[in-house]
DNA sequence: ATAGGTGCAAACAGTTTGCATGTAT
DNA sequence: ATACATGCAAACTGTTTGCACCTAT
């Protein structure tokens, strides 16, 4: 993705403004605003192509569709809630240590952590 | 799934012996040693059932398909190698501490760590 | 005997790809 | 001018569902 096209602006500028991991077919949505007939196979296409660049990261969660957000050096940790299902990204506290040891042999270059339960709105 | 099928058996202790986290395909392969003629769609349904009833856990990492792994209470850590895509459960050294700070209001139930580098074999 | 599980095939959802058209360089 | 990006639709992959048959209780 080279070039600097109407799309790749929108598109960035939604994952980088929300400040949240969105599913695609959010960044469809909010994208869509801006450019009407915006196919979601240029979603996917700019995604793969952020994703490669190391600017946007994916988060998976089982149960729930994918995500991805924009990579900031510092949310590294997410927060799920178990009730109502949202995905909150949490400043790093963690000093870029990875939270756990390894055997021997392993070689550790980056980590994220999840945690799940209950989000301030679901008590 | 409350009747004890040759299915279920052979699906749970498959997961259970695996040792490590298996995409559903997997489950399927190694269940159909054991079951010739063992469809797809009873291996989705037991891991559904399974996961609802806590025994077994879903492990999610972007770009790779998802997994799923028995839950003994001690394997929250995974190791993803960047090379080899190759997962590893690995032993959790962080005593059900969740690794991070939360802010006000996050009542943190459980969670999950995932590393990423370089495996033993391809480091 | 009967409620629940199974295999099969069809349906479905999310993602990717081929191709003709459009556009940034 | 030309190589690359886009929109559309079709293809593809992984998962779920409907249904007739089977089996543990």
């Amino acid at each position: 993705m080279k070039r600097n096209t109407k799309q790749a602006k929108v598109i960035t500028e939604v994952i980088r403004s929300a400040g949240r991991p969105l599913t695609p077919s959010e960044i469809h949505e909010f994208a869509s605003q801006n450019i009407s007939q915006l196919g979601i196979a240029t979603i996917y296409r700019h995604l793969k192509a952020l994703c490669e660049s190391m600017q946007v990261v994916g988060v998976d969660y089982p149960g729930q569709p994918p995500r991805y957000e924009w990579v900031d050096g510092k949310d590294k940790v997410h927060f799920t809630c178990r009730s109502c299902d949202k995905l909150y990204a949490l400043a790093d506290t963690t000093k870029n240590t990875p939270p756990a040891k390894v055997p021997k042999g392993f070689n550790v270059q980056g980590f994220e952590v999840m945690l799940y339960g209950m989000c301030p709105e679901c008590g």
